[in-house]
DNA sequence: ATTACTGCAAAGCATTTGCAGACTG
DNA sequence: CAGTCTGCAAATGCTTTGCAGTAAT
């Protein structure tokens, strides 16, 4: 595993950990959980207790360089470097795989609870369906 | 507390516990949680014990009779009864009142990772902001 | 050297489960 | 009366926290 990373966010501390765990994030394709992490960690032969992961999440989501990453039916929490985008995902039912969305069915749509009684800010939209492979091993069903 | 339902799910063996539970249900404005609940049966007078509360919804959930409503930001799991409506629901960060929306932006909407990648079977929309009441008391900040 | 970070183990919280007694149909 | 439902208490799984040692700047 590569450990440096092209550049480290200002004012925070580097040690092994931090890094282990951001280029993790970083090299991952899907939102990862605290979990993950520990598994991605030990398996790059740099082993972080749980602890500290959660705790390094907890840091890095207050300095603005991971995010929670809302996915449906996911029983833990997942996170992700924070691209200052505005993304959702699709999970496959069957594998679990997590896909990014790159549109937005908000960007147009108007809750019609919004003049009235609520102004909305934010938005959070979970996908569910069949991935190319499992969809096609299930015979397009 | 009225005790009695109109109707009372086919199937469904009637005790004194679900019969609280569902009229708990009926008569809730929002999704409950299964603590709220344990609370809301106990100040009626009917206190059922937590774990049956779980055991309820879960039987419940299975007969169609409630369904699980996927509210951002919330820790536990809220229950509703299965209306077989499509919602969405809308959730005020500063006092979490639940407010159900009842349109829907994903009608129209075609993700891009449709037709390659992904068949879209479902979907559940999170929608953050301000309620009318906190949003007045902060000034249309 | 100072202050923050880490690991360990134990605690915390929501939810689940085993078991024996209670109740419904 | 048989089979299901309930309560209790203990177990589980993820996440958090206290504390003492360790490491980064």
């Amino acid at each position: 595993m590569k450990t440096k990373m092209r550049d480290w966010p200002a004012g925070v501390k580097k040690t092994r950990q931090r890094q282990t765990v951001l280029t993790l994030l970083e090299q991952a394709e899907a939102p990862l959980s605290a979990a993950d992490l520990f598994a991605g960690a030990a398996a790059a032969g740099r082993e972080i207790s749980l602890s500290t992961i959660y705790r390094i999440l907890e840091y890095m989501e207050k300095k603005g360089v991971v995010t929670k990453a809302e996915v449906a039916g996911s029983e833990r929490v997942l996170y992700e470097l924070n691209s200052f985008r505005h993304k959702h995902y699709a999970v496959c039912v069957i594998c679990r795989r997590i896909i990014s969305v790159d549109n937005c069915p908000m960007e147009n749509f108007i809750p019609n609870i919004a003049e009235t009684d609520f102004r909305v800010t934010g938005h959070n939209i979970e996908i569910y369906g069949y991935c190319r492979d499992c969809d096609g091993s299930r015979g397009r069903g």
